[in-house]
DNA sequence: ACTAATACATAAACTAATTAGGTATGGAGG
DNA sequence: CCTCCATACCTAATTAGTTTATGTATTAGT
């Protein structure tokens, strides 16, 4: 069963700034960490990704800077900012409170 | 902390259904029903919560039926259909599914 | 007479994710 | 050499669930 749709909505940019708090990343390396993370279940298209690093600079959760990979492709890297991490603590502690919520309705 | 907007998106359905799958209800107890299980964290305006209704019966997940209440004040009762246990038991099963995958990205 | 609680309903706005397209480089195989 | 795949980025338009902002109506209590 895959994560896809409306389920996941809300939740992305807390996936993408948990995997950069951890490192600095750049959009088709942080795809495979969650594709690699959660063995294929969670499938973000390009286009979402590319919409939550822009929806995460914006809100200025993030920072990015251009950086050679190999054979000189370009590859624009992002870090999390202090924003952001503040930011990523209040979602985790927001996503406790669903789990507990959800846990009351639904028979797990 | 609250739980709203695109954190709940795509959950409502499954609450909703969950606790018609206990009791046939109706929207203003329903509402009432949410709040006090959830000490008032989920908060469903009624726009919300009459607009799952009606998605919930376009997809024949619920059935209504008009009875009257205390003082004949009229309510509009809904039941879940067999195609609504189904579809609570898929989504439950999607939300086990959500919660691995945060699990493994979110420092708990 | 007014207010709060009960009870239902919808149109328009908002916004995050998806669909569907686009550009460009380099390596491998035929 | 030419095609395909992997790598790597980007955006416009659409879709769909939730919210905002309204509206109606009844009954009970002050």
């Amino acid at each position: 069963m895959n994560i896809v749709g409306d389920l996941l909505r809300g939740h992305t940019a807390s996936i993408v700034l948990s995997i950069l708090s951890e490192n600095d990343s750049y959009g088709y390396e942080l795809n495979k960490t969650m594709e690699r993370t959660t063995d294929g279940k969670l499938m973000l298209t390009e286009a979402t990704l590319y919409t939550v690093f822009k929806r995460l600079e914006k809100n200025e959760y993030v920072n990015s800077y251009w950086k050679d990979g190999v054979n000189n492709v370009k590859r624009k890297y992002y870090s999390i900012t202090e924003k952001g991490i503040e930011y990523l603590k209040s979602q985790t502690a927001a996503w406790i409170e669903l789990e507990h919520t959800m846990k009351k309705f639904l028979k797990l």
